[in-house]
DNA sequence: CTTGACCCTAGACTAGGCTCTAGGGTTTAT
DNA sequence: ATAAACCCTAGAGCCTAGTCTAGGGTCAAG
């Protein structure tokens, strides 16, 4: 029921440098080693790996995704703090959707305006429509 | 109405040697130089700059926010060419859009069914859905 | 018992985006 | 007039998230 880095790596389709990577970072350590040092993981790895990248595809950054798996493994913790995390995130990417249709909008008045009829681009440039103010 | 490099920089908040690296990237001139080489600033700077950031925050490289910038400078006899980089930036923002709300909604159906505050890891959605299964 | 597939380490390298250092000139306030 | 605060350049160094290389040890099959 253990692995090698190799098999480890071709499981989760993951660069066999990018689980070295990964242990440097504290993220996924093995189970032990061999006798002469090759790394030994168990299944949970596999589990662990995924979980990384799952996160990852997310938005997660691996330190984050440090904290979270950190956070699972403290049995005095609860649901409500990995809730909060997973909250702030949906709000930080909502803020970003937000931005980017503001920018949509911009672009697509760019557009509009643009085929030539006489208006000045000045009028519908991106700096002016996407961004005057303060923020 | 002109500033030095430190006052613009300190208007965005933003480290007076990003400014000059934003520079070497060309995606802020100094509308001049003193006698003296000092770069002096336009109050359109702080726009651009402020866009800069936003749009990093967006996801965008400074590649393509010196393309974002350079549309709404363009003249206007390259119209029809200002409309197609137009057209394909709402393409690349859509998708990101797309992107991001993939993401929102994978993790707030994850934080929906996460029981919350009080309740243990282990009835945690949100781990449970990152440790199992085989995606 | 050797060949090939696999593993090890340390460290270099990448790209993008800064941030800092060294060594020096300029401006402003006292 | 001098010190603090500000500016200049070139170039080095740092972060994230890997990826790769060199030089070597180990393991399984034929």
């Amino acid at each position: 029921m253990s692995l090698t880095i190799g098999k480890l790596a071709a499981a989760v389709s993951v660069n066999i440098d990018t689980v070295r990577y990964y242990e440097r970072k504290q993220l996924l350590m093995p189970q032990s080693r061999t006798a002469s040092g090759y790394r030994v993981y168990s299944q949970d790895s596999v589990k662990r790996l995924r979980f990384v990248r799952k996160a990852q595809g997310l938005g997660f950054s691996l330190q984050e995704i440090k904290e979270l798996l950190d956070l699972s493994q403290m049995p005095e913790k609860d649901c409500g703090d990995v809730r909060a995390r997973a909250q702030s995130k949906i709000i930080e990417i909502e803020d970003k959707v937000a931005d980017l249709q503001a920018m949509l909008e911009a672009l697509s008045k760019l557009a509009e305006y643009c085929p030539g009829e006489g208006r000045p681009l000045e009028e519908c440039s991106i700096l002016k429509h996407f961004y005057e103010g303060n923020g």
